[in-house]
DNA sequence: TTTCGGTTGCTTACGGTGTAAGCTTACGCC
DNA sequence: GGCGTAAGCTTACACCGTAAGCAACCGAAA
């Protein structure tokens, strides 16, 4: 058998992954599963990848890298590329559910995920955020993708499995949660939804950098409320 | 032996359940670990649940029921009314860093889930929100607390392990990350940062539901571009 | 050409997991 | 007092990640 032709190597095993965690699931990537993908025993995987868990980890990192465009130039106007990168990433954690839980729980850094902080971080600090409001932007922008995007992701699935949720539909929970009988009928399309957290988000931003803070009724006051 | 004194119970399993993951984190809840930490084989639980999943269900669903707090009136306020259940999910979830992933992946509708969901829903209808933009509020407000809790819950682990953070802190990295290099020594407290998210978002709110809509140069233009 | 070192993949094995099926025990009730 | 029934136990299965050691093949040196 030609061995050298179609040998293992680490991103020949990591493409695998994604596939298959792409076709079948997150749950359906087990070593044994992605060897025999392979034509290969579950060991053999070892050669090229030290744990499971550095795999999911590699393949975290492949996605987040995905989320900056190297082509584009550093973009003029700071909104924009924001608003550009917060969409990729929206789209291709859509694309990708499976990925959201992984993104959202691992935290090791990565190439990709260094590239990904350090192009947010950057513009907004050329767009005049002080180091450390660019610091809690970068929070900002980051947990916005993952909360947003993660809650998107699962609700396919909690469409399928909703018990409660049809009955909500027809109303039957009427007396017990008025509100959201009524708000669950609303349309809803994904990518609009996101748009305006996304403008939302950058939005207020650019509010903080020009100093209008203290929003009208100062809700952080409630913050100390919580400490009650 | 007498059986009937400390006999299992669903709420018994949930409750063990949850200080184990609190004792001794997520993965170590195994339903062998559980029975033998209520004195009882595996197996004995399954007569009080039906499986493993269901449990975690059950666990993110009494976790989330803290996050209203019954005692508080419908409050006058909607915004500290929305900041206070905020502030209070964000609290639950920084001391229970195991239920982040739990509550972010597992969608499963239950009690305390709808009643979190209407609470919110409700105070926004009254303060004068359409039912569309309600509905959006709600998945705001509650993609920010996932998002943003969830990238806080998991840095001491990703500090504790940072292999290149600890190379970003020594400016090993300032020519290839010249931006992170220099914010990531900003200051950094949770609950000031989140705080200042909150009111960014609720402060959003509000101007979309006074119809503020297009921000400046509308970023949401870049919503077309990450379509091509 | 022959040998040899090193890489690559395979085999076997261990201790863990969730849970299906069936057995035993002991309680509450007639 | 006997019995139905529910609670808990035992055994077993198919899976998981991975440690340890073995076999086969490669390219390079002799």
């Amino acid at each position: 058998m030609a061995r050298t032709r179609d040998a293992l190597t680490h991103d020949r095993v990591l493409q695998a992954a994604l596939a298959l965690a792409d076709s079948e699931g997150l749950e359906a990537l087990s070593m044994r599963r992605l060897g025999s993908e392979l034509g290969v025993e579950a060991m053999s995987l070892y050669r090229h990848v030290p744990n499971k868990k550095a795999l999911l980890d590699a393949m975290v990192d492949s996605i987040v890298h995905d989320w900056i465009d190297d082509e584009a130039t550093p973009a003029a106007d700071w909104r924009r590329h924001i608003g550009a990168i917060m969409h990729r990433a929206h789209a291709t954690l859509l694309a990708r559910p499976w990925a959201v839980e992984l993104v959202t729980v691992r935290p090791r850094v990565g190439d990709g995920r260094l590239r990904y902080a350090e192009s947010i971080t950057t513009a907004l600090l050329e767009a005049g955020f002080t180091p450390q409001l660019a610091h809690h932007g970068l929070h900002i922008v980051d947990g916005t993708i993952m909360g947003f995007t993660a809650q998107q992701a699962r609700r396919p699935t909690a469409a399928a499995l909703g018990d409660r949720v049809q009955a909500l539909y027809n109303g039957d929970l009427t007396a017990d949660y008025p509100g959201i009988s009524v708000t669950i009928r609303e349309h809803h399309d994904h990518d609009e939804e996101y748009a305006l957290m996304v403008d939302l988000v950058i939005d207020g931003l650019a509010r903080l950098r020009d100093g209008n803070e203290p929003p009208r009724t100062g809700s952080g006051a409630s913050y100390v409320l919580s400490l009650a």
